[in-house]
DNA sequence: TGGTTTTTTTACCGCTTGGTAAATTTAGAC
DNA sequence: GTCTAAATTTACCAAGCGGTAAAAAAACCA
C-alpha cells in the first residue's frame, strides 16, 4: 500500500489531500529538487503547455511515475516553482533603502536585477513565460505581492523626486523599464547573443545600463 | 482526387513539396488570411507547442482538415508567421534617417517602436515566445537579416556620437533597450495592467520614454 | 533478522494531438 | 446546364500526453 505521496511542501499552507507529513525524509528532499531543478530547465524553455511530464523525468533521471509520486501533478510542479521564484525575484527591490541615498540605491537596484538575470537566466524566462501566457497561475500572486511592494517603492521613489534628490520622473514606468532592460538580457539571450558575441558583453551591458539610469536620475545640478 | 494544397505565398522561395500554382484565388487568399489570423491568436498566447490545430481551427471557422489544406502543417503556419512578422517588425529601424537629425530620429524610433507594440501586441508576443524558447525556427533569420540591419545602424548612431551629436553611449546596448522597454508594454501587459491601472497609460508611458531616451542621448550643451 | 514503511518500477488507460485518405460538396469556365 | 477543378467534410489513425493501480524493491527500525 502507501499510495500516498509527501505532498507539497511543508511550510506552505495545504493545498492538496495527502497527509502532508511533516517531516520529508533525505531522498525526499534530494528527489524534489532533482524534479524541480529539472522541471526549470523544461518549463522555462518549452512554458507550461509545451513541457512533458516526460522531458522533466528524463532530466531528473526518474521516472515519470515516481516524479508524480512527490508532485501531484504536472501542474503543482509549475506552481511549485512559479511560488519558489518570486520570493528570490522581488528580493532586489526589497533591499531598495528608503534612508540611502537615492540614486544610488537605485544603480545598486540595477545592478542587482541584472545580476539576477546573469545567474538565474531560466526563472527570468519561467517568468516571462507565464506572464507572457498571461499569468493563468499567478494573476492573484501578482496582485497580493507584487502590487503592494511595487506601490511602497512607487511612493519611495515620488518622495525622493519630490524631496530634489532625483530628475522628476514617473516612478512606475521607471520600475518597468529597469525590469525590462535587465530580464531582456536573459529573457532574449539567444538574440542578444547573435547581434553581439563579444566577450565583455556582460561588462558592457552594466556600464549602460549604469549611464542610462545615471542621466535619467541625477538631479540638476550634476 | 485534386488534394494538393496551393502550398506556400507565391513571393517567398517554395519550400513545400506543392505544385506551387501561382495565383491563389479570392478564397484562398480569404481563408489563409483567417487561418493566420486565428494562428497569430493561439501561438501569441500559448506558444508553439501548447498551440493546437484545433484551436485555430475552431478560432477561424474553419475544420482542421481544411487547414492543412491550405498549409502542410502546424509548423509551416507558424514559420510563415514569423516572416510575415520580421518585415513588419524591422521597418520602424529601416526608417532611421542617417541623415536626419540624430536625437530627433533615434526620439521617433522609440515612439514608433512603442506605437508597434500598441497595435500588435500578438505580433510582439509572438517574437518572445520564439526568442524565449531559443528561437529554433528563426534563428538563421536573425543572422541574416536582423543582425546586418543592427550592425548597420550601430555604425550610424557611432558616427552621430563621434561628431557630438549624441551623448557617448553604446550604440547596441541603446538599441537592445529601446526593443526591451518598448516591447514591454505587449509582452508584460497582464503585469503592467495589473501595477497601472490608469487609463493615462498609454500617454504616460510615451512621455516616460522620450524622457528616457532624451536624458541619455543628449550632447553635453542641452 | 524480520517486519513495516517508503520508494520505485511495470504495465497500463483514456484522451488529445498532428496528420491522412477518400468521398462529397461547392465554385468557376464554357 | 454541364463539366472540371477547387474546396470541404467525414471518418479515421498512430503517437504522445498526463495520470493511475498495483506489485516489487529498497530503506528504515526494532
Amino acid at each position: 500500500m502507501a499510495q500516498r505521496p509527501p505532498s507539497e511542501t511543508p511550510p506552505t499552507d495545504d493545498t492538496s489531500d495527502g497527509p502532508a507529513q511533516a517531516k520529508p525524509s533525505r531522498i525526499q528532499k534530494r528527489n524534489r529538487a532533482l524534479i524541480l531543478e529539472a522541471a526549470l530547465d523544461v518549463f522555462s524553455q518549452e512554458g507550461y503547455r509545451g513541457a512533458t511530464l516526460d522531458q522533466i523525468a528524463q532530466g531528473s533521471g526518474l521516472s515519470k511515475p515516481n516524479i508524480l509520486y512527490y508532485f501531484n501533478g504536472k501542474e503543482e510542479i509549475h506552481v511549485t516553482l512559479l511560488n519558489q521564484l518570486m520570493d528570490r525575484w522581488l528580493d532586489p527591490m526589497r533591499q531598495i533603502d528608503p534612508q540611502g541615498e537615492p540614486l544610488e540605491e537605485l544603480l545598486r537596484y540595477v545592478a542587482r536585477k541584472l545580476q539576477m538575470s546573469r545567474d538565474y537566466p531560466r526563472e527570468s524566462r519561467l517568468f516571462a513565460n507565464e506572464i507572457l501566457q498571461g499569468a493563468p497561475r499567478m494573476g492573484p500572486h501578482l496582485e497580493a505581492v507584487l502590487k503592494p511592494l511595487v506601490d511602497d517603492t512607487a511612493v519611495v521613489i515620488q518622495g525622493w523626486i519630490d524631496a530634489g534628490k532625483l530628475a522628476p520622473t514617473e516612478p512606475r514606468h521607471l520600475i518597468f523599464s529597469i525590469w525590462a532592460t535587465t530580464q531582456h538580457y536573459a529573457d532574449f539571450e539567444v538574440q542578444v547573443s547573435v547581434l553581439d558575441g563579444s566577450p565583455t558583453r556582460d561588462a558592457t551591458a552594466e556600464a549602460f545600463l549604469r549611464t542610462l539610469y545615471t542621466r535619467l536620475l541625477r538631479p540638476e545640478g550634476r
